[in-house]
DNA sequence: GACTTTGGTTACTCAGGCGTAACCCTACGC
DNA sequence: GCGTAGGGTTACGCCTGAGTAACCAAAGTC
């Protein structure tokens, strides 16, 4: 095979902002397919259809190119969800439409978010990332709670509420698993049922006891 | 220095089923650690006061290894909580025992189990063997619920039971991160946090029901 | 139309770490 | 007392994959 003839310029020499999100776009997605180690720079920079020295000039080393795409996607998602959930409405209502924006988006991002998510807990140089990130969800939803507690004029502790917090992000990112893993799914029923433990948890559900969306 | 002289055997020449425990300790601690791909065999065998050949001998590839410390710690753990959790019991006794031991007995193994886990998902080898434990888990809880419902009389798709039950999971399994990342922590008092909001749900939570062991 | 910046490439270097070949030696069976 | 199997070692082969050096060419710029 002679080397190419520079006969077809097949629509090369991107701008670099546009070379960039490509080139997160194919991380992600390698990313996720693979995890951090066993994706290769090699498979990313291929699937973003350019060269490897390219994605060091841009996104540097292949530690900050995964932290560069966590902080995208988180960037998104959280922006997804705080545009979703006003803070002048009850309670379930705020939890429910923050649920949803949530569920929405892990569905519309599949393998792109929730794998990402998945690989970032365990590897210790993105452990701290994740925390600080997950740990903005624990407050906004800690926050909700006590705010909630205030109105009525009760008073928890702080742990009690960040644990609960933790439990409810926890079995929320779950479901997300879940429904990463479930492409039949539905977002908006997925966000249902989880709208449906956390708010009136398994006693009530064994009694018969449902929510549901007062907007139909 | 010269090569040791025989001088002192330092216990050496062990069984084989006692070396091969005295490995997957060393393998659970340092996969817990550093994670699958950055874990090195070189420092499991040091760890374990062995050379390499030997863990290659008696557990095989690096794979094999990290199979059989998932299955060591996720039977030992199945144990505690089917040991717990007798089926003759109310739907909450049943869910605060399993609860109970679960959390007893992350809080036990902190390093080892709860960081384990963690890494096992997203590694696709090992996602699988991972989704069959947790699988057999959320079967279980299914199953609690499901009994508990048919014993009133009512019945629910194995759609919805499978996904609350999976939330339940992942809370659970949140809140034992929460855990081994908290060492001043009591297992105890996170159990019955997490059974409040398993239970209850948020909404009672938030009129200020609480509920509590029967046996203080 | 020369000069420079910016987008792009090929072809390496180099280290880490899995897995193994080739050996060694002590305890036990007989 | 002698063979053999099982517990143990050192030292290496070799491949994968991160990161880079050196170079190329199209667009702007003046």
């Amino acid at each position: 095979m002679l080397a190419r003839v520079s006969s077809t310029p097949t629509f090369k020499r991107l701008p670099r902002a546009v070379r960039e999100q490509q080139m997160l776009d194919a991380a992600v997605k390698v990313f996720s397919r693979r995890g951090f180690h066993a994706a290769s720079m090699d498979e990313i920079a291929d699937d973003a259809g350019i060269s490897k020295p390219m994605v060091y000039a841009y996104l540097g080393t292949k530690e900050e190119l995964f932290v560069a795409c966590l902080h995208r996607e988180g960037t998104r998602m959280m922006e997804a969800i705080a545009g979703a959930a006003a803070p002048d409405l009850p309670a379930d209502e705020r939890l429910w439409r923050g649920l949803r924006a949530f569920f929405g988006f892990v569905g519309a991002h599949r393998d792109g978010w929730a794998v990402l998510y998945r690989q970032a807990r365990g590897e210790q140089p993105f452990a701290a990332e994740l925390a600080t990130m997950r740990g903005r969800l624990v407050e906004v939803v800690a926050g909700m709670l006590d705010h909630a507690l205030r109105a009525k004029g009760r008073e928890v502790g702080a742990t009690d509420l960040e644990v609960v917090a933790y439990a409810l992000v926890g079995a929320t990112e779950s479901l997300a698993d879940w429904l990463a893993d479930h492409p039949e799914a539905d977002p908006e029923k997925t966000a249902t049922r989880m709208m449906n433990v956390a708010w009136l948890g398994a006693d009530q559900l064994l009694r018969g006891i449902t929510w549901h969306p007062r907007t139909p």
